[in-house]
DNA sequence: TGTACATCAGTGAACGCGCGTTCACTGATGTAC
DNA sequence: TGTACATCAGTGAACGCGCGTTCACTGATGTAC
């Protein structure tokens, strides 16, 4: 990895290359260590082998980076999504689990990006890229959830939205308890997998959507 | 309220006489105004009408107040969710759904409590009785699972520490995402009261306990 | 009731530190001709 | 190909500031006798 260094064609000296990359990989590294509010601008430049000053060429202020670092999480748990997903192979139920197994790992994997996204506080209305991104992210869940939603007859299927706005926060909320790699959070009697898995079966057969009855193992 | 002032009695001139209540009083009122991040200890001494070096005689550092504060919260979360339940009056159904809706109240009422609460990243592991607190507070949603978990026929009754950590999760996961006052929250389409109301409804269907099964309306 | 004393909970001055931010500057790069 | 120049992305010194923390201290309180 030379994110935190110069570029792949080597340092060059006085230019950088590439200091908004490195930045923000300097940042993610710092949030990781010590958590999203105990990092600084100036460490973050000190971090990439930068002078004090120069992040200002890039970012307007320390909010202006996290949201830069919330922002790429956004868009690496839109790619892991999709790829759980995987078109809804090989039938809608079992990718749609996949999905919210993607979600945990991503929270415990990505702790610093997961922190970023939903604990900086970084404020959405002045910052609506960000908006945008997590919603696209969101959007992978909406479309698993559309699919699953499609195989019910007319007559009692579910609203999409809703039902992606419930896993969402299911998984969110284990995710958030349960599911994170530091030391604020609460043991289980089970993994974390285990039981954003449980939880979504049973709300899914609270839909009319089971294992049985070829909804989900129609695809 | 005279929390951040003197007591009752009138300050007392050189002895504060309640400084530590004082103190995370103080401290709740800026993490409202600016987020768990955007607190000090030596801001907090000052809004409690109090010297920078008082506030070391009654906590150790920023964390252990802000784990005092953290830890007020699930007392008062404790306290509104007992309240909420009401000993299942008039049916543990109608209770339940009141249980999550205080969450959410708590929420979005409590918005500082509930930052150092979940997002201040105290770690739990150094202050045990955090965590005891936290405890204390899931205990109710428990013993409301409890009850109506015994309603249902033993042959599929759910285990109820698991039915009790999915609705926390989803409460908590809706709660973080939706139901707060900053603006980092997401807009939703209904109330976030109503979202959770569907869901835990949906939830308890899909463990077999519904409106009409005489499970709820029993009491 | 009065006095002496131990303890407690504050003061306020002092310190070093690192942060955020600005500024004139300068080295590197790209491009027009 | 060479030169002049505009632009870009850095430097590094400087500044004021507020924080965390320590220290000897002192005013208030409670209590033993």
């Amino acid at each position: 990895m030379s994110w935190t260094g110069p570029g792949d064609r080597g340092r060059r000296g006085y230019h950088h290359g590439n200091l908004r990359e490195a930045l923000i990989a300097a940042a993610l590294d710092l949030i990781g260590q010590k958590g999203a509010a105990g990092f600084t601008f100036a460490e973050a430049a000190r971090a990439a082998g930068v002078s004090a000053a120069a992040p200002y060429r890039h970012f307007r202020d320390r909010d202006d980076l996290m949201a830069g670092v919330a922002r790429l999480g956004f868009e690496k748990l839109e790619a892991a999504l999709t790829h759980a997903w995987d078109e809804g192979r090989p039938d809608a139920l079992a990718a749609f689990e996949r999905v919210g197994k993607a979600y945990l790992a991503f929270a415990r994997e990505e702790t610093a990006s997961y922190a970023a996204m939903f604990e900086a506080g970084v404020p959405l209305d002045s910052h609506p890229e960000l908006l945008q991104a997590g919603e696209r992210a969101f959007a992978v869940l909406r479309h698993a959830s559309d699919v699953l939603c499609a195989r019910l007859p007319k007559a009692n299927r579910p609203p999409s939205l809703m039902m992606a706005l419930h896993v969402w926060s299911m998984s969110h909320g284990i995710a958030s308890l349960f599911a994170r790699g530091d030391p604020a959070r609460r043991k289980l009697p089970m993994t974390a997998e285990d039981l954003l898995e449980a939880g979504v079966l049973v709300y899914l057969r609270g839909l009319g959507i089971g294992l049985d009855d070829g909804a989900g193992r129609a695809g």
